[in-house]
DNA sequence: TTGCTCCTCACGTCACGTGAGGTGGC
DNA sequence: TTGCTCCTCACGTCACGTGAGGTGGC
């Protein structure tokens, strides 16, 4: 038997975890001990433990799941690297919808909700060269701005006509199509033709970036319900300037959210 | 009894909710029914509900505690935008971590977790003017930061020389208290003394940004345990580069972790 | 009758922290 | 004997989603 096993207490102080932690990672056979007494089920754990702990604490500060964390221990060199770069990634994610969240709280904080100037239209109906994505609500802006790089590249040989148009879904959830189109002649390789229907829809005009499109929504939605109306379907967004043609505060983009009365609902 | 009432699933639709959702929010009290029938239990909602029922959509899409929500829809006014300031400082305060940890996660993919070299040093007994601050693991950067903001304030008056010393505990929890202190002369009026014994410690110099410097410890913490050491008690850094003389990559710091045996522990 | 909507439990998620209640060794 | 460490449950956290099992109205 080993004399210099440590006790679950010197083993989480060298290790910067603690007592409890140590005992979740037992029971999830994450960190097993080296030795369990049978007798009084006290745990020991070999000092050669210490990196995989402190690897384990390490991680656990970046925010990396435990599953993961299993991941990374099991694997090394450029597969324990991947691993790495996927949890970075998932950070990024997160920094990008977080500063989404900022500039939508801090319109908010100024009361600047519901300064939209809002009117019912007709919309046209639409027949785009349009490319499509998967994605959820954390990934949307990473995805239509994907699609605007694949469709711009799909029609560099084709003749089109600006605005750029975007087609979302009044959910923002998990698995939910988006969708970026323009007018062009014929069907441009890499794109699919997507047809929308003329519909009646409340519009209104956003100016500033794109992260704070949300609150012309939220008063497009209040307005909407104001008037005993319903959403019902996609909504359009029209990009009027394109990027480089204005600073983000003056950015121009056209919103539409088809609607509906009340009582005999769409999508 | 009113006509002009949604059944659970209208209202769910017109205000981006889900109808669990809807019944999570009533049985917590944020968006009670307007009638709830006593023989089937069938939720009614009047349609005035549904800006309200849309703002919580929207705070919550902007990961707003419900809690928090509720608060924010009972106020108006100044109160409510301090509320939502309050908000917008903590998702501000989370990418700020994320950024780090995004840092750390680079370099970690990098395999460069372990590229320090690490000696046994006796560091000298220390008599600072220091200030301190109490803070958790999210918000260590800013406070360090302000301390160092306060201190130099505070000595401006003063003698005293370079560098800046800091002295965190090797365990981030919340609550936990830090000070940056510097050797002057006398007691500048805000600071307060603080003692740092002589002490055996394993010493290292990082070179790059602040960020990165959980990394260090980690290296620290794994050599260590590796010789059959134990940490005791709080950490020194030593900022050898201010600000401003060196981009981030060029900061050096040099870290010391005091260490005694295994077997006698300190803090 | 079929399908749709509505209902109420109850459980799972994630990574622990916080007790309660009790034991073993110095 | 006192105090410290260790143990095993069991429950709470947060904001729901996912069933199970059943009802009401067209």
């Amino acid at each position: 038997m080993r004399q210099d096993l440590l006790t679950i207490g010197r083993f989480a102080r060298l290790c910067r975890l603690s007592v409890k932690r140590l005992r979740h990672y037992d029971d999830l056979g994450l960190l097993p001990p080296d030795r369990v007494d049978a007798t009084t089920g006290y745990r020991y754990y070999a000092p050669e433990r210490a990196p995989d702990a402190l690897a384990v604490a390490l991680l656990r500060d970046l925010d990396v799941p435990l599953p993961a964390i299993a991941a990374v221990l099991a694997a090394s060199g450029e597969e324990r690297a991947g691993l790495l770069r996927a949890e970075r990634d998932r950070v990024a994610a997160r920094i990008a919808r977080d500063r989404a969240r900022l500039a939508v709280l801090d319109r908010l904080a100024e009361g600047r909700a519901l300064d939209y100037k809002i009117a019912l239209a007709e919309v046209p109906a639409l027949r785009l060269a349009a490319v499509r994505a998967v994605c959820g609500p954390a990934d949307l802006g990473a995805r239509t701005g994907e699609c605007v790089m694949r469709l711009l590249a799909a029609m560099t040989d084709a003749r089109w006509a600006p605005p750029l148009y975007g087609i979302f879904p009044l959910d923002l959830v998990d698995g939910m199509t988006v969708s970026v189109g323009a007018l062009a002649e014929g069907e441009p390789p890499g794109t699919s033709p997507l047809a929308l229907p003329a519909v009646n829809a409340a519009v209104t005009l956003h100016r500033g970036p794109y992260e704070e499109i949300p609150l012309a929504y939220h008063a497009l939605l209040v307005w909407i319900s104001g008037r005993g109306l319903a959403p019902r379907g996609p909504a359009r967004e029209e990009y009027l300037t394109g990027p480089g043609e204005a600073g983000p505060e003056n950015l121009l983009t056209r919103l539409a959210v088809p609607v509906g009365p009340a009582e005999e609902e769409g999508l």
